[in-house]
DNA sequence: CTGAAAGCGCTTACAG
DNA sequence: CTGAAAGCGCTTACAG
């Protein structure tokens, strides 16, 4: 039997007749044959894999988009190469030749600010890549993500509809956590609302420590907020801690919130006030993006924004 | 030139005499040219990919011990392949067959309970295969882990210290947990202590809700425990939180101990005592069975137990 | 429905 | 230090 039968009952079984497929399964069960997908790929030039880039593994806010693109991946037959970008941006541009030199057929990027000509060289290695969790104004490829800057808006006119205008911010140090804070200050603003204080904390989401840290130095300095925004659910949970520790009532005397309504945000008492983003439905879309290409057909829309939920809970 | 020269100059540049380095080198620059890893696995067997097979995305308590060895990995030029085997015992056996399609030079097994099957076909697959954060009494190949017996003894021996007995369980219902469970009951019994209540959970670790609502559950099933042991920091965390909303006070009436020492553990209020896992002693020894694989060399002692550490802290 | 043959892009002894 | 050549294990028109 050729290895031209062979390769089509695993990859056309509906060709290849019912004895012949018979034989061949039963030689793969008695074997524990496994085609060699190194050789098919180079073959077919479609290697089934797709490469996922994240700062870090579990960046805690990506982990449930993540997990949402690799299950649809995974179901569609795609292996998923990780690329870990985080350390530094030269390591992050290593990770990317070396995924590229695998020849996924696509590369999803996730909080991953990339050089502009780390850019131009992913737009010109041919692999089709996806950025999400964010609206780049100059996309390498395709796109599915939310505008942060409206993230931080709909925040603060939430807050401002609310009566509150104290504002003691909470955020991260990335690109996207200062989009949001710069969307919240505008939108405070023109609200007539003064500016927020801000602590901004390096390397990746705020924690719970960064929340209680910040808390506890913002009260100390003798600040009184009557509204503190938070940029995750995490540093949400150690604020609230933290003012309850010093007498605050939320939302009475101050409200908090969060972003990312991780698991346990609906289960803090109070429950929190946060944002969601739709992490399958950013795995959907991607998915769709890649069997369109694989089809070869035109992507007409090639960036697609999924939005994001203000999700008003007990906490402000 | 010769395509074996520009491989060599990429595999061993300093075979490669500087000025054909140099052209090669402008070459490559200018055009963007990367190396096709499939072709280079495929002709010389070393694909330098190392799989790692976990349940979920960052299944919260391997996430540092997984981004330990995926830094690793990636320092030593490895790409890391990810496999995602929660679904269904199904479902990771199908992962584990895409990933041994791919020829990778290992893979990381952790939080995976195969069928024996499975393991068989896995021995005979000829990849090398690391077992992390547990002691099987079965193992594939390699192993780098801790006994979960040995970790439900040690909490069980320092409540028995700290004079308590009556202890309530928040506790997973993965294999690794129960393990943990059995030592943790079988040390109290013999230390004469009554057996626990233990509210058991499916589906990964035990998160903040699942702390709050087995403790407002027990507690209001009229029970009055000494000591709250939580299969992991976040459900110990939830019931921290749902003992003061009903006014025990920690550790005063009760005792809490966490397992996962999360970046959040020390920052509670009180301080959490839990049980340490060292994760980059994981990678680092995953990493050398590695080195010593692809050298061919004999592995002497293929079990390493890493051990774990109880860290004592104000709840308990 | 099946096979012979060329080719995918590298690596690696083997010569030189 | 460099090149010619075989081979890695598949896929894919092309015949039949």
């Amino acid at each position: 039997m050729s290895t031209a039968t062979v390769s089509r009952y695993f990859n056309a079984p509906d060709v290849v007749a019912q004895a012949t497929a018979a034989r061949i399964r039963d030689v793969v069960e008695r074997t524990g044959y496994v085609p060699n997908l190194l050789a098919g790929g180079l073959a077919s030039s479609r290697t089934k894999l797709i490469a996922v880039a994240v700062p870090r593994f579990s960046q805690p806010l990506f982990a449930s988009t993540i997990q949402a693109i690799a299950d649809a991946l995974a179901n569609a037959g795609y292996g998923v190469l990780l690329g870990l970008t985080g350390s530094s941006d030269q390591h992050a541009e290593g990770q990317l030749v070396s995924i590229v030199g695998r020849r996924p057929d696509g590369i999803v990027l996730a909080g991953t600010s990339l050089s502009s000509d780390a850019r131009k060289w992913l737009r010109n290695s041919g692999v089709s890549v996806i950025e999400i969790w964010d609206l780049p104004r100059d996309p390498i490829d395709l796109v599915v993500g939310f505008s942060h800057i409206r993230v931080g808006q709909a925040i603060a006119r939430h807050v401002l509809n609310s009566g509150r205008r104290k504002a003691f911010m909470i955020s991260a140090d990335g690109a996207r956590a200062r989009e949001r804070r710069a969307g919240f200050i505008r939108a405070l603003r023109s609200g007539g609302a003064p500016d927020p204080v801000v602590a901004a904390f390096t390397g990746g989401a705020t924690t719970y420590r960064d929340g209680r840290s910040a808390l506890a130095l913002h009260l100390e300095s003798g600040r009184d907020p009557d509204v503190v925004v938070c940029s995750s659910d995490w540093s949400a949970h150690g604020a609230m801690d933290e003012l309850r520790a010093r007498g605050r009532r939320v939302p009475e005397d101050v409200a908090v919130i969060g972003f990312g309504d991780l698991d346990f945000a609906s289960e803090l008492v109070p429950t929190l006030t946060t944002v969601k983003i739709d992490g399958e439905a950013i795995g959907r879309k991607a998915l769709a993006f890649l069997s369109l290409r694989s089809e070869g057909k035109r992507i007409q829309q090639s960036v697609i924004d999924i939005g994001f939920s203000l999700i008003v809970r007990e906490s402000g």
